[in-house]
DNA sequence: ATTATTAATCGTAATATTGCAATACATTTA
DNA sequence: TAAATGTATTGCAATATTACGATTAATAAT
């Protein structure tokens, strides 16, 4: 006998296939207006250090690191050690992959015949 | 004098462009896996009802719509009236100009030079 | 008019996310 | 070793999201 608990709040991942689950969890990276502006700020420097993102943003450094986080989980950046600092860039192969996956996806033919 | 309150658990949408805020809302929107293999389903029968959405995905009915409200949100889905269902089809419009902010977001060129 | 069908809304429970202060950690410099 | 610098982690407060049952609303069929 098999039990199925539903747990409110949580997304019912099981039901969905790979491909779309990993989707949801790339646009939801994607997903905040400071992780988009850290991506920005990192491309048009070619890399930079958290506290150059304090200052630019105006978050406090834990949420900066914090979006860096999700922003890393992602693969989309990465960061190395640079004395007491880390450099943090973009990640070009995950960032290409990324490109190709959205892409795949909103290359579907969409044409409407049917309806509306 | 100006008093500037920090609410938890809210975005500071304020810091960041109107452009930086429109994509992260974009993302946002795409970034449940309900939502992608909605919008699938969609594409691949060129239209559908909520019932239909029911019995393919296994959620419940107000769990579905609600949904579906958040993609008629950022408009790339829109239903008319047929009968005593409603008939969701994808907004080609709507949707060409989604695929073209993500296009362009990803074009930016990020070779890395500097670091990592 | 009553019943059936379909979808939206309301209310609620539970988890997730966002943000920051305080703290811990790790590396460099004095 | 001690102080300085830069980042990650922890803990917490508040809002947001996800999910569903119950209800409502709107149209179609009887």
């Amino acid at each position: 006998m098999q039990y199925i608990y539903i747990v409110m709040g949580i997304t019912k991942t099981e039901i969905f296939s790979e491909k779309q689950n990993e989707l949801a969890i790339t646009f939801k990276a994607l997903a905040h207006p400071a992780r988009i502006a850290i991506l920005q700020h990192i491309i048009k420097q070619q890399a930079c250090i958290c506290n150059d993102l304090v200052q630019e943003l105006g978050l406090a450094q834990p949420t900066i690191s914090q979006h860096l986080r999700e922003l890393k989980n992602i693969g989309i950046i990465k960061g190395s050690i640079e004395g007491t600092s880390i450099c943090y860039c973009i990640d070009e192969v995950v960032w290409h992959s990324v490109k190709n996956e959205l892409t795949a996806f909103f290359s579907q033919n969409v044409s409407v015949e049917k309806c509306c």
